[in-house]
DNA sequence: TTGAAAGCGATACCAC
DNA sequence: GTGGTATCGCTTTCAA
């Protein structure tokens, strides 16, 4: 017992004109007499009528859908980019769809078939845990594409990212400006890019400072708050000497601060810490945690804007690489090495 | 410069049979020789074709493709809510769509009708912000509905909570059973109906221990953060007396906390706290926040099966409200009243 | 058991 | 400027 939408049909008897006219005064095509637009549109109010998108993606037309491909909506970064890719999709009448991976490559890839097939205008993928190429495949094919927190540098794919390498730079020299040496690294895993970025920025500002590079200081894992207190546990009982550490995000920084903790040994006095992307509760931390702040939310959003204008303009352009410039927050975590 | 999709009668030709049969052996519906469906299949197969699902829905079909209602997926409770779902909906090969509301009734509304427009086989509204009336006409007119953490009374829409009442019951007996009497009262909006269960578990328990109500200790906000922080800071100013503080959330539990501390007050020497969810971060507050465990994950899952049930057997059923058992789980933010 | 044909709702090309 | 009509991909009677 569906109730009967109205349909351009019912528009068009209503306001005694054909079908063709009434989808040219939606679409704004064509030649449309001004008083006869006016008809139809009145039509359309008094009939509440709204074009059924599922026709209009029919014919080789746009769904006024995007897909959104990310690891998992449960972890604290992603939440905020698909925040600002709804409202940005919303803003211009587009939905999303979401999908999580769980890093699975295969699931991503399952995902994208999905959405290709539902016939998705475009898709946005952040975190993505492939090797591209699939991607590559759909952007070629004519299906926009955009990249979040992740590049393929040897792909023309679009992204939007923030200085991964910069970030790191700035933590890292913040680092050694308070007089440490022994920094240690504390990554995601080995195949992130955003984990080797932040790793060449780390290594950058340790080059400048004529810092030695300590191998047994980097250490990887993956993106959780376990893996920070993992992590840091095995380095302490190892006896490796360091008396900072940067992680490559929040949640291993706060992992790691929770873990000295639980030696009895204390943040700022004993290690410094810093991390990356100034989640929630970084501030909340105790001590509130300094860290790179990156605009996740902006990232969402512009990465949507970029999708959106590929959509509407399918021009072939030059792929687009947008880099946001993170800035370095500076808390309570991080305190001059006493010596 | 699409890729030329193949389409059903693409199938056709390959495997010379009509059209109508092949759509029999997609659906597997009515009857079709066990040697044509072999054909058929064999033809999908070398073809590697896949239906076009928008095609599917223009005919009054299904989609495939379910909405995901809620008020912001940035909340902390809201991203295991649409892991859920969206987990559930993929086994069953659906799809989700997802929907920030920000509370605020009109955007629901709006959101409701996109879907509706989008021919969605059915949608999942997780803390629902409306009255409930256009949500009632959907399920009246035939899509499916089913309400996450939320219920109208006065409705009949399928939902899944957890037993509020219950769960603020328990928080608060624990805490009487501590000793405390001047318990403090943290609601969301007034209007929520979580907020008015589990006030009504905190009166419940107070009235069955003999404990006068003061209603100046009952207190309303939102449910994030600052509200507790905020409400509690209030509090202390006017100089109400009371010695524990039951949330309506771990949020503004942890809002209360850092509040009580900011006043070089001790949690739980000075005052006890009791949250409501398990967030993940109330087992890293300081002190481990003592709260009422809600299986969130499941809880979206559950509803989403609910919702395929219903879309797959449309026969009007008596409305199923699911109310799940909460979990009061005990940790260091509630102690004895020291006299 | 299978095929032909009529929609589903909207777009777009082609006449008038 | 406006209307007719083929078409998109698939489902669904209705006959055969």
């Amino acid at each position: 017992m569906k109730i009967a939408k109205t349909t351009i049909k019912d528009v068009a008897e209503k306001a005694q004109v054909s079908i063709s006219t009434v989808s040219r005064v939606i679409n704004n095509s064509g030649y449309v007499n001004a008083e006869t637009k006016h008809k139809v549109m009145e039509a359309i109010r008094e009939l509440d009528f709204e074009p059924n998108p599922l026709a209009k993606g029919l014919g080789g037309g746009k769904s006024n859908t995007i897909g959104l491909i990310l690891p998992d909506i449960t972890n604290l970064f992603f939440p905020s980019i698909a925040r600002g890719v709804e409202d940005a999709a919303t803003v211009q009448g587009y939905t999303v769809i979401l999908g999580n991976t769980d890093n699975v490559a295969a699931n991503e890839e399952s995902y994208l078939n999905v959405l290709e097939r539902k016939s998705v205008d475009g898709i946005i993928i952040a975190g993505s845990s492939s090797d591209g190429s699939r991607i590559q495949e759909l952007t070629t094919s004519g299906l926009p594409v955009v990249l979040v927190d992740r590049t393929f540098p040897s792909l023309t794919i679009d992204s939007v990212t923030s200085d991964n390498l910069e970030g790191a730079y700035l933590a890292v020299k913040h680092l050694v400006t308070l007089g440490h040496e022994k920094i240690l690294f504390l990554g995601g895993g080995t195949n992130i890019s955003t984990t080797q970025e932040r790793e060449q920025g780390y290594l950058k500002a340790l080059r400048e400072s004529g810092i030695p590079i300590n191998r047994n200081l980097i250490h990887y894992g993956d993106y959780r708050f376990e893996s920070g207190f993992d992590r840091l546990i095995e380095v302490l009982e190892k006896g490796l000497p360091f008396t900072a550490v940067f992680a490559a995000n929040d949640l291993i920084a706060i992992g790691a601060i929770r873990a000295i903790q639980s030696r009895n040994l204390h943040v700022p006095q004993d290690f410094s810490v810093v991390g990356f992307d100034d989640i929630f509760w970084a501030k909340l931390e105790r001590p509130p945690l300094t860290t790179v702040a990156q605009p996740i939310y902006r990232m969402g959003m512009i990465a949507c804007e970029l999708l959106l204008d590929k959509i509407k303009l399918p021009s072939q352009q030059e792929p687009r690489h947008i880099v946001l410039k993170p800035d370095l927050v500076l808390r309570q975590s991080t305190a001059a090495l006493s010596l």
